[in-house]
DNA sequence: CTAAATGCTCTAGTGACTAGAGGAGCAAGC
DNA sequence: GCTTGCTCCTCTAGTCACTAGAGCATTTAG
């Protein structure tokens, strides 16, 4: 009766949850598939696949945006990959710029836990060094 | 006619801007300062330190919740420093992850951009590893 | 005194989902 | 045929830490 996957069967596939396969549809990041007589989401290989490629991209980091500009891509492969490679340049930067603001991060918490000394409050320097802003002026951190 | 530093004051002395600082009230971070007679709150020396501790903190990417245990301690100072040590170090737990997850995340995307040969989508490397992500099922990333 | 700046409250939006309510469909066993 | 229990549907609201804006009151500078 079924011809294609229930959503259940598509999420186990492609490893998207089902509410998020439903939110993406929402959000018109996966075209809405056909439906049974009973109104429920019938979905083909084609869509599981797409279905991965988002999923490997989220993992990456890429957001969702950046998805729907590297889905179109991938729909037109006649075109050159110019695109497809700046966006790929630009979350390997964002990437970057996290790593190197982290390890600013590492270093200011290493400090910190380091001179704690275990002992009262009143001593501690994890709440020194937060209360005493003007130690670390000089990073720009981030999370 | 002003007793205590007007909410942008505030903010300029603590680097905390003015809807955060009545976001921070409204969340029950910072107690609600007096009032003028107009009205306007009206916040003391105290409280611009405080709000520095916040700031500090959350640029060090604590989170509220976390925020909220830190001041507390702030509070008692007689207290053993053990519980603030606890979350710095938890904290510290989270950056490292996060390096080490970004690291990997960071290997695959300049996998990913060194194998563009700038051709056309069809054979650009890009989509071809976010399509078929059995080449690197043994990472597990996250952003 | 007036105009501009700042203040107030309240609501809604961000990103990328996740959780739950309340109901309908469906496969298997009795 | 009927029940049990799973899956599916839609819709709303919640997450986190803010940010933006509407619409109005107050304060301050000239």
């Amino acid at each position: 009766m079924f011809e294609g996957l229930s959503i259940s069967r598509a999420a186990k596939a492609s490893g998207v949850k089902s509410p998020t396969i439903r939110f993406y549809e929402q959000i018109g990041l996966l075209p809405p598939p056909p439906r049974t007589q009973g109104n429920q989401r019938a979905y083909s290989d084609g869509d599981v696949r797409r279905l991965a490629f988002i999923r490997h991209a989220r993992e990456l980091g890429f957001e969702i945006d950046a998805i729907r500009a590297l889905l179109v891509l991938q729909d037109q492969p006649e075109q050159s990959c110019q695109a497809a490679d700046e966006i790929a340049r630009a979350r390997l930067g964002d990437v970057e710029r996290k790593i190197a603001s982290l390890t600013a991060l590492r270093k200011e918490l290493e400090r910190m836990v380091a001179g704690c000394a275990h002992g009262k409050v009143a001593e501690c320097r994890v709440i020194e060094i937060l209360a005493d802003h003007g130690e670390c002026r000089h990073h720009q951190h981030a999370s």
